[in-house]
DNA sequence: CAATATAGTTCTATAATAGGACCAGTTGCG
DNA sequence: CGCAACTGGTCCTATTATAGAACTATATTG
């Protein structure tokens, strides 16, 4: 009775899910894209039980999403760093908050907003095709793994 | 001790994540991308117990991600089908995908791949700007509920 | 109309999570 | 310097969730 796991799938999204598709993984990087470094800061800003997110910031790590470096005000503790494998999950943190911001909030209803620079709200992502134009679902199918290109 | 929620917070990745961040709403969408419809084809293609199924279908359906409809052979059975809701997890499945394509596997390893009606490879997910620029996570922040615009 | 397929529900053992107690090393302060 | 508080954990227990199997009702096939 061993939780199911899926880290030898042939499925992308399988062994995605299979790394960090747990309650917490994503919103500790969430967290991280905002700036958090701490594991105090993650703490007190989940309200995460002090074990799980010990647990889960070593996997992280163990997985190079994060990595331990000196802390930046130069204290003997150590930080929590987005590597460059972290910040690839950008894409998928953005399309959650999307969904997110479409369908799970009431007209009117408070939220945070993501913005580049000068404070413009971002557009939506997009799925390019190798010529640029942007693909829907029904625009895409999966190839099996192992099949033959025709 | 019961297991911590999110629907009502701030940020729209959290409840996102409330909603379809369990072990297997999102692979039972990618099923679903890919075409499955029936209880039994979800089950045996996931190796899912069918408790969790019958539960996770649920409250899918419930959150207005999937749809019941009738078989579409005619026979007195239901489908599971995709609303626009769950037609727009797209990005997030495709994010998920890339990420797990670009780190998880070893070179040479087999794997599903996401191509076009042509048979080509899709293009990596973008995030523009609101003049069309991309956006790279550094390009960006998050401006927290209720803070005023400047 | 009997056998099998479909789509579940229910039950129990095991695994994961939440919350708190506890603890060692670091830092701030008088 | 000396002590209190802070940081970053570990460990333990109660509760919740998941896996797997057994069972059931309805639909379909032969």
């Amino acid at each position: 009775m061993k939780r199911t796991g899926f880290a030898k799938a042939d499925c992308p999204v399988a062994r995605a899910l299979d790394a960090i598709g747990d309650w917490w993984s994503l919103l500790i990087v969430r967290d991280a894209f905002d700036g958090l470094r701490r594991f105090g800061d993650f703490q007190k800003n989940l309200g995460i039980a002090k074990g799980m997110l010990s647990a889960r910031l070593h996997k992280l790590v163990e997985l190079d999403v994060l990595e331990l470096v000196p802390a930046s005000d130069g204290s003997a503790y150590q930080e929590y760093a987005l590597t460059e494998r972290g910040r690839d999950l950008f894409p998928v943190v953005v399309g959650l908050r999307q969904w997110g911001e479409a369908h799970l909030y009431a007209r009117g209803e408070a939220r945070s907003d993501l913005v580049d620079q000068t404070g413009q709200p971002v557009g939506q992502l997009v799925l390019p095709s190798r010529t640029g134009r942007p693909l829907a679902w029904s625009d895409t199918k999966v190839r099996k793994a192992g099949a033959r290109k025709r």
